[in-house]
DNA sequence: CGGCATCCAATAAGATACTG
DNA sequence: CAGTATCTTATTGGATGCCG
C-alpha cells in the first residue's frame, strides 16, 4: 500500500473531505449509538419501540437522529405503514449488512483488548 | 432500575460503561486521527515530526494529546531520547498492530462504500 | 407510536502563544 | 524539536415538551 502524500486522492462524503478510507468509515458507524444499532438490527427487522428497549439509555430523539443519519447513508431501511397509530420498522439494507463483519471484529478486538489491559 | 439482560455483562474503560465491545474499540480508535495514526504508525517508527508532515493540516497540540491517549491505551510506545534538541519516536505496540487488520477492512469498506453511494 | 423542535450540557477540536 | 497552557469554537449528546 502506498503511503499516499497527502492531497492526492482526497474523498469528499457529507459535504467533508477524508484523505483515507477509515475515517468514512468512521463518520458513518462512529456515532455514539450508531455501531450499536447496526449491530441489533443485524438480528432482524424491528420497530422502533424495539429499538427503544434495546437502547433504553438514550432518548427517543437520539434514537431517531440516528437512525435517521444511517438511513440516509442508505445503511438502514426505513419502512412506514400507513396507519394509526403508526409502525415503522428498521433494517439493515445490503450496504448495513455489509459492515457486519468489520463490526463483529471490533467487537472482538475490544473485548480482548480489555482483557489484555488490565 | 429495569434489569436489561444485557446489563449481565457491562464492560468498564476509562471509567466509562461499554455493553460491547465494539464501542470500546470506537473509544480507543475513534478520536478524529488516531485511527490514521494507527494507519500510518504501521510503516514503521516515526518521530513527531514525521507525523506532524503527515498530519499537517493538525494542530502539534491535536498530535500530542492523540498520541497521549494512544500511549496510554497501550497502542503506541513513545520513546524519548535524553538529548537536546529533543528526539522522540512513536511507533505501534503489539496491541497496536494487532488492529490493524480492522483498519484495512475499515479503509476498503470506507471506498468501497463511497463508491456506491454516490 | 413515532417523531420533531427547542434549549442546554458536555466533549472534542482548533488557534495561539509560550517553553525546556 | 517536541512539547504545554490557555482560551475559544464547533460538534455531539441529552432533557423536555408538543404533535399527528
Amino acid at each position: 500500500m502506498q503511503a499516499n502524500q497527502s492531497v492526492a486522492d482526497v474523498m469528499t462524503f457529507r459535504e467533508r473531505e477524508y484523505k483515507c478510507g477509515i475515517d468514512i468509515t468512521l463518520a458513518v458507524v462512529g456515532g455514539k449509538w450508531k455501531a450499536s444499532i447496526l449491530w441489533h438490527l443485524a438480528q432482524g427487522t424491528m420497530r422502533f419501540s424495539d429499538l427503544q428497549r434495546q437502547f433504553s439509555d438514550t432518548t427517543r430523539k437520539m434514537l431517531t437522529q440516528q437512525l435517521r443519519e444511517l438511513e440516509e447513508d442508505g445503511l438502514v431501511y426505513r419502512k412506514v405503514y400507513a396507519q394509526v397509530p403508526p409502525k415503522v420498522e428498521y433494517s439493515l439494507t445490503e450496504s448495513g449488512r455489509s459492515i457486519h463483519p468489520i463490526l463483529e471484529q471490533m467487537c472482538s478486538w475490544g473485548k480482548q483488548f480489555l482483557k489484555e489491559s488490565s
